[in-house]
RNA sequence: GCGCUCGUAGCUCAAUGGAUAGAGCACUUGACUACGGAUCAAGCGGUUAGAGGUUCGACUCCUCUCGAGCGCGCCA
């Protein structure tokens, strides 16, 4: 619709909201300086070129050289009658359509899940719906930590409990308490310590019997995981398990194709990479270490041999790594070594998605009273209850049965919404009031927009269905500035996905629901005369499909009363 | 010491190099026997840590300084 701008001069097409009118064309002034013409000239003929006819009310050039548009009311309606109609709500199917492997979450077995682990699984978790929504193809890959040293004594700790005492622990959530009682042992008993290091061997060895042990704690924890993530309503099940162990058979040939490639090196009895650009304390090279001194392989080799899996037996054209901000460096190597070993390249690209540090109210790291680091699933019962009370307080009427599913959807939607509203890249200060709040841009606010136009469908008595294809008309401003949102769907997933920020698409939704109720507040629905009465509800319709489905995106749900 | 990230209203957060830096909370005021007031409208509040530079235009890009967090060789 804005071709008048590009005709093939590469001038900048974008078009972006303004507040002096619905968007503003930027284009007349880069393209100005290129040719040396006048900005405002420039745009003055291509508002005379005549192709805003019909889908502007208003367009005049301002400022600088800036064309701002208001688009006309007629035009607005047609787009969202078109809307209305696609199950898609306007969002084009990726193209191309790309592999993408995602790996989040990562727990480690036989250790508790903390506030660190939400971050990665809730945003990870909604990149993934997201990605898939837009049209690729996402595989999902849970690294949970099953391998290495600690299992010796874990495997030990275990027989010595017994197995069935253990598996109580375990699967009531004590994975701390176990981990730390097998830490113990192993520091103050010399008899245990020697018998963890001699499992360990067996371990790394393929002892079968002490393979059976070691799967059962693995299968102890990740039933007690999958408790974690079925509370949360996350995607991540059994199928989407890749732990550190199914890497280990890879790793002697990851070690042998950077031998062949030439870039390994003896380094003080180490076998190692050096990539260039990465110092040490004392301004040397810092080298990714492959092979230690011992002969053991590191987490970087395994990350090397992750890295190779997923390019050649998945087939990725895109790898997210959602990890924290901390282990930034360290991916930034692996990655620059499976680029000198040819693994990526510029079609196959791996990023590494990082996430600051939840803080406290202190602005320290997040901790429980006693100091220790807080158990997820305390943190997301506490939400869920202080929802309920919520609940019993602003919503009495509502009965029992249904109000347990609604204060999950609203307590684990709000601490959802909390992690995913902020620039993932930055520390969030964790705080229960204003995540539950239901003013400002909050979970429970979108979800109350929401629950508001089912309400309204309920009393008007009409099916939802019926008033979809209904023409739309745009009176009052509120009207139109909700449909000029409305449309801006697309382009939110789009500059969601650019950065994998999923808080602009929360910024989007919350500014949805502010348009919704402005425009509730100015403009009646029900008492309105036919043909605004169905108008309205039309517009409610789309309001609140493109609410839910927002929300869905982000793994949160939309009840229809609260 | 080196590297990475961050620094925006009293607080919590936004702002693809575009016009007068926006929200929520708090504070002040207005609307209501309410299509769910769990609301809306408005006011107050800023040297975007500081100094240079690039640009028609900088919170955004570059350099330096200050401050905070994290990382920096055989753990994962």
């Amino acid at each position: 619709m804005f071709d008048a701008l590009a005709d093939g001069n590469e001038a900048d097409p974008t078009v972006r909201p303004s507040d002096h009118a619905d968007v503003q064309i930027n284009g007349a002034l880069p393209l100005a300086k290129r040719v040396g013409a006048n900005p405002r000239e420039l745009a003055q003929r291509v508002l005379e070129a005549g192709a805003l006819e019909g889908v502007a009310s208003t367009a005049d050039v301002a400022g600088p050289g800036f064309i701002n548009v208001n688009f006309a009311g007629s035009f607005l309606a047609e787009q969202l009658s078109d809307v209305a109609d696609d199950e898609r709500l306007g969002v084009p199917d990726a193209d191309p359509s790309k592999t993408v492997v995602i790996d989040y979450s990562h727990p480690n077995v036989a250790k508790e899940m903390h506030v660190g682990h939400l971050r990665t699984t809730i945003i990870g978790d909604a990149l993934t719906r997201i990605l898939g929504f837009a049209g690729h193809d996402v595989i999902r890959e849970n690294h949970i930590g099953d391998w290495g040293r600690p299992f010796g004594m874990l495997i030990e700790h275990l027989l010595d409990l017994g197995e069935d005492a253990a598996a109580d622990g375990l699967t009531q959530g004590d994975l701390d308490g176990f981990y730390r009682a097998a830490n113990r042992k192993f520091d103050a008993d010399p008899e245990f310590a020697e018998r963890s290091r001699h499992r360990v061997v067996l371990l790394q060895s393929g002892d079968s019997d002490t393979l059976v042990l070691w799967q059962r704690l693995v299968d102890l924890s990740t039933q007690y995981f999958n408790t974690v993530y079925d509370k949360l309503g996350v995607l991540l099940t059994d199928d989407d398990l890749a732990g550190e162990s199914q890497y280990q058979a890879l790793m002697p040939d990851t070690l042998a194709r950077l031998e062949a490639s030439g870039l390994l090196v003896d380094d003080d009895g180490a076998r190692v990479v050096f990539p260039p650009g990465f110092t040490n304390r004392d301004g040397d090279p810092l080298p990714l270490i492959i092979q230690a001194r011992t002969g053991g392989f590191n987490y970087a080799t395994s990350d090397l041999a992750c890295v190779i899996d997923r390019v050649e037996r998945l087939h990725a054209d895109l790898m997210l790594y959602v990890v924290d901000a901390g282990q930034s460096q360290h991916f930034q190597m692996v990655f620059e070594v499976a680029r000198m070993a040819g693994w990526l390249d510029d079609t196959t690209e791996a990023v590494h998605v990082p996430f600051g540090v939840v803080l406290g109210e202190d602005r320290k790291r997040l901790r429980s009273r006693s100091g220790e680091p807080i158990r997820l699933v305390e943190l997301i019962d506490e939400a869920v209850e202080r929802a309920d009370a919520a609940m019993a307080e602003k919503s009495p009427d509502l009965d029992a049965a249904e109000r347990v599913v609604v204060a999950q959807a609203i307590g684990i939607g709000a601490l959802k919404y909390a992690e995913l509203s902020s620039d993932r890249v930055k520390d969030y200060v964790f705080d229960w009031d204003r995540m539950l709040s239901f003013d400002g841009n909050t979970g429970p606010y979108l979800q109350y927009a929401h629950a508001r136009i089912c309400s309204l469908f309920r009393r008007a008595e009409v099916d939802r269905a019926s008033v979809r294809s209904s023409s739309i008309e745009l009176g009052e401003p509120e009207e139109h500035a909700l449909a000029l949102r409305l449309l801006g769907y697309p382009t939110a997933i789009d500059t969601t996905l650019e950065n994998y920020s999923p808080h602009k698409l929360c910024t989007y939704l919350y500014e949805l629901s502010t348009d919704f109720t402005s425009f509730y507040e100015r403009c009646p629905v029900l008492k309105a005369d036919e043909p605004t009465r169905t108008s309205r509800l039309a517009l409610c319709d789309l309001t609140a499909r493109v609410l839910a489905h927002g929300l869905g995106l982000l793994g949160i749900e939309a009840p229809e009363r609260m």
